[in-house]
DNA sequence: AGCTAATAAGTTTTT
DNA sequence: CTTATTAGCT
């Protein structure tokens, strides 16, 4: 079989191996997608439809990666490159969930005009019923509306009972117990009345399903082979639903690392990768892929250091014949303004030896930090995109238009409802909830709305009927945003920059044949950025690439930067109570550490800007080295010391040398 | 009564 | 920068 020449044995056991279940533990950077796609084109070349093979994972994106390498080497083997269309069955959790429940949806009570709410939309409901509750007075102090759906999120996904859900992660609402529980009852029960799902309902939903011995022999038997990638980053309601896919593991692979599991605020459990070889009599294979072709070996050693005090764990160290005499540096930093001086100046550095910017990368554990570092770089003129920041459908007007798509899709949709009713001028929230209650019942909605008079006060009203009638797709969407156009123009100063926005929204549409298909695939994976941010260079262009640590899984760059490794920062402030968070800020800093092939950069700011929790004004905090690189641990390190040049023009250029008139500077900001 | 503009607060990570 | 609250206005 000569396209597995280029495999290594460990990679060529998990690519051979037959229909028992399988665990590939794939440490960072060990081949992991390749040996999944030569994994599934193995099974193709054996015969296997790729119509009846199941493929789960996290994004969309790493699904069409995954299926363009399958056919890549199908084509090679077989003559053909038929596997990426054929594999019909590839996508994430919620994705394929939706799908099957929109499918069966007439057999199991539910409405197949459903409509999903993403993550806003569904704190925008539970806000609703948090009002209509009365829990919403200031003075009580009822905890917000995205604490709210985070609490219910996580008891639905992790099956763990609320009580105790608060007690470990939300202490601070214990008191709150008996109202929540009303809360999530009237929730979801404006969920069914209003025919929509939201993300965790597709994965509810789908687990009840199987609960149904009928309906679990039907669905598993749609697939031969299971394949899920990730693993780690799964939760217990996704593991429920894969052992009722396959009870005895027959055909059934998965693939992960328990060191990279940092979604357990997604109530992703570590536990789901440990347990399941012994989920399965006999127990699942264990293939563990170790050896490395990411990194040098001195950075595999310093992040082999960071993970090895890991409490549990698939004991695994990598290993890569990639030698360097490059440690990992870690740069000391008199404060963040530095470190972003510091970082620009490393990224100019390194392109005047070859490396492009794109081949670099900042990484960081919340999105706002990178914001010295990007004025920082905007001042210079370096291009850059940030990953993880805004969504595209977070921005306003793009919620705006796809609340009316929404609504014309599902008039009982009431969050869109309300949305779009109040665009026009003359209509606050209080006719919009009364226009909204008189339709709610009626058997036709649309029909309703459209034999109401208008309410007084009120412009637009009858354009926007006209827009709600049915009409082709996708021409539908250009019409909706024409009648969005003057709304637009009205709301929003920059009207100009969102334009842009929509008529990439018109654009991806028009790649899908019908609305309810663009608006599900739109609100489970949505394009990355606006057009609105600053500095988005063409697509031809060279430009850094700045993300989050989560938004970093699975990606490599030659050069890595991770900014404020400081305690409070990578160890959020927020989690250190547990110590199963605290476990999961560990493998973050791994993760970052471990996409770096040649060059990894550590910045520790001695002092850094807070603006949580700041009751008077925001303050500096004086930071610590992360608790996570010990003092024993720095050995593995190249540890420095980097202050701005201008600091040591004058003085002698001594390492550690202070710069008093700075830091008195950035006591005021 | 209800809408809108102005003011005062709060901000992890994401399918 | 966004979102809750409030005061003022129609």
């Amino acid at each position: 079989m000569g396209y597995l020449q280029n495999l290594n044995d460990a990679q060529r056991a998990a690519v051979e191996h037959g229909l028992e279940p399988l665990l590939i533990i794939a440490g960072a950077g060990s081949g992991k997608t390749n040996t999944l796609a030569h994994r599934l084109a193995h099974l193709l070349k054996q015969g296997a439809d790729p119509r009846r093979i199941l493929l789960m994972t996290f994004s969309r994106r790493a699904a069409s990666e995954l299926t363009r390498r399958v056919s890549r080497i199908t084509e090679s083997v077989m003559g053909t490159g038929y596997a990426a269309e054929a594999l019909t069955w590839a996508g994430t959790f919620h994705g394929i969930g939706a799908r099957l429940l929109r499918d069966l949806a007439l057999q199991i009570g539910l409405n197949p005009e459903f409509t999903i709410h993403d993550r806003e939309d569904s704190a925008d409901l539970m806000n609703l019923c948090r009002h209509e509750l009365g829990f919403s007075k200031a003075q009580i102090r009822f905890p917000a509306k995205g604490t709210c759906l985070a609490i219910y999120s996580r008891v639905v996904n992790s099956g763990i009972p609320l009580a105790e859900v608060l007690i470990d992660h939300f202490p601070w609402c214990a008191m709150w117990e008996v109202e929540l529980k009303r809360l999530f009852g009237a929730y979801v029960a404006a969920k069914q009345a209003q025919n929509v799902l939201d993300y965790d309902d597709l994965l509810l939903a789908w687990a009840q399903v199987m609960q149904d011995p009928g309906f679990a022999a039907h669905i598993g038997a749609l697939w031969d082979h299971v394949l899920i990638d990730e693993y780690q980053d799964t939760n217990r309601l996704q593991a429920r639903i894969l052992l009722a896919l396959k009870p005895e593991g027959r055909g059934l692979t998965v693939v992960g690392d328990d060191a990279q599991s940092i979604y357990a605020f997604r109530a992703a459990t570590v536990r789901n990768i440990l347990d399941f070889p012994g989920a399965f009599t006999p127990p699942a294979r264990v293939v563990t892929l170790e050896r490395n072709y990411r990194s040098t070996q001195p950075i595999l050693t310093a992040a082999n250091a960071v993970i090895a005090r890991a409490s549990e764990r698939f004991t695994k160290d990598l290993w890569s014949d990639r030698t360097s005499l490059e440690k990992p540096r870690l740069v000391n930093l008199p404060n963040e303004g530095d470190q972003a001086r510091f970082v620009a100046d490393q990224v100019l550095a390194n392109r005047e030896t070859g490396m492009t910017l794109k081949q670099q990368a900042v990484l960081f554990r919340t999105s706002s930090h990178s914001g010295q570092l990007e004025i920082e770089l905007t001042r210079r003129n370096i291009p850059f995109v940030k990953f993880g920041g805004l969504k595209f459908l977070e921005a306003a007007h793009v919620k705006d238009l796809l609340a009316l798509l929404r609504f014309a899709q599902n008039p009982r949709d009431r969050v869109a409802g309300f949305r779009l009713l109040q665009l026009l001028p003359g209509l606050g929230p209080g006719t919009a909830a009364k226009v909204l209650d008189r339709i709610a019942t009626v058997p036709d909605p649309l029909a309703a709305l459209a034999q109401m008079p208008a309410p007084t006060k009120v412009t637009g009203w009858e354009d926007l009927i006209a827009v709600l009638q049915p009409a082709a797709w996708p021409e539908a969407l250009g019409r909706a945003r024409v009648w969005y156009e003057p709304h637009l123009e009205r709301i929003h100063e920059d009207a100009e920059f969102r334009r842009a926005d929509l008529l990439q929204l018109e654009q991806i549409a028009s790649a899908y044949h019908s609305r309810e298909k663009f608006l599900t695939d739109v609100t489970l994976d949505p394009p990355e950025a606006t057009s609105a941010e600053a500095g988005v260079p063409l697509k031809d262009e060279d430009y850094l690439i700045l993300s989050t640590i989560h938004s970093a899984k699975g990606q490599e760059w030659k050069a890595v930067f991770v900014l404020n490794v400081v305690d409070g920062c990578i160890s959020s402030d927020l989690g250190t109570g547990q110590s199963a968070d605290l476990e999961e800020e560990r493998r973050l800093l791994y993760v970052a550490m471990t996409r770096a092939k040649d060059q990894l950069t550590l910045g520790v700011p001695l002092r850094f800007y807070v603006t949580q929790q700041a009751k008077r004004g925001d303050r500096h905090l004086f930071a610590a080295r992360t608790r996570f690189i010990t003092s024993d641990m720095l050995q593995h390190f190249d540890v420095t010391r980097w202050a701005p040049p201008h600091a040591t023009e004058a003085a002698s250029p001594a390492p550690g040398s202070v710069d008093i008139r700075a830091s008195m500077r950035d006591m005021w900001g």
